[in-house]
DNA sequence: GCTTTGATATAGCAGAACTATAACAATAGC
DNA sequence: GCTATTGTTATAGTTCTGCTATATCAAAGC
């Protein structure tokens, strides 16, 4: 588990985190049952507040990704089957993205084949 | 044109605002050539500050999408055809999403599903 | 029993988001 | 030409978010 601060960055240090807990845990480089270092130790790796790093890993609880251990930091769940409202965020998060591509110029196939590299891309680096 | 505030969402206002002119560029309820409301016009009917409404068009020009104009509010412009950031910035952001779909138990057919159907379902509303 | 660890509480600071006002410069309409 | 409208800029204040600092508690591992 290695995982990069970008101080320069706009988006939110916690989302930082969030976000590449999500990708690892997505390409399997993150396995279920695996372990996520302590609160306080990836606070110390990163250089960053004990309660940042918190609200990461209790957004990734509540997300369903991760279980928090009073002892051994936090765990990697085994992907449940999708709840119908996890269909529904995923098709309003790309309506808006495929909406601001289309008023930018790029083109219905252009999109389409641009979704299709993006899944295909993820699932081949699975391990 | 219409638009709704959210006063209640997390989503900034001005954000709100440059989202759903987007949306009406992509659908084509804005044609190019078409008006925007002047901004003071358009931050009376919304209940909002000048400089919200200000700031959101100015992230509209800043992306191509309109023109300021000195008297006539503003004016949508003609989709450019898109600059190769366009299309960078795009997969990145489906990416990210991609991976959290992955993560949370979207299969890799089930999104590239969604993803047709959500550039499709756009393109459809195109008038 | 001591230490580690997740959890909770409080306080402070910097910056973002939003508002309120005021003023300037360009221009459309008269 | 005059006036009102409009984009633009400036300043200042309020509220909220992101982040940090510190301290404490309760549960569990060793």
């Amino acid at each position: 588990m290695i995982l990069l601060m970008d101080l320069s960055s706009s988006r939110p240090r916690y989302r930082q985190i969030y976000d590449q807990v999500v990708e690892a845990v997505a390409v399997g480089r993150l396995a279920p049952g695996g372990r996520l270092p302590t609160v306080r130790r990836l606070a110390a790796d990163l250089s960053v507040n004990l309660h940042t790093v918190r609200r990461a890993y209790g957004m990734l609880a509540g997300a369903g990704l991760i279980s928090l251990e009073r002892h051994n930091g936090a765990r990697v769940l085994a992907a449940l089957p999708p709840s119908p409202e996890v269909g529904a965020w995923f098709s309003t998060q790309l309506r808006q993205l495929v909406a601001e591509g289309l008023a930018r110029g790029l083109s219905p196939d252009r999109m389409t084949a641009l979704s299709r590299q993006a899944v295909v891309g993820l699932c081949q680096s699975q391990s």
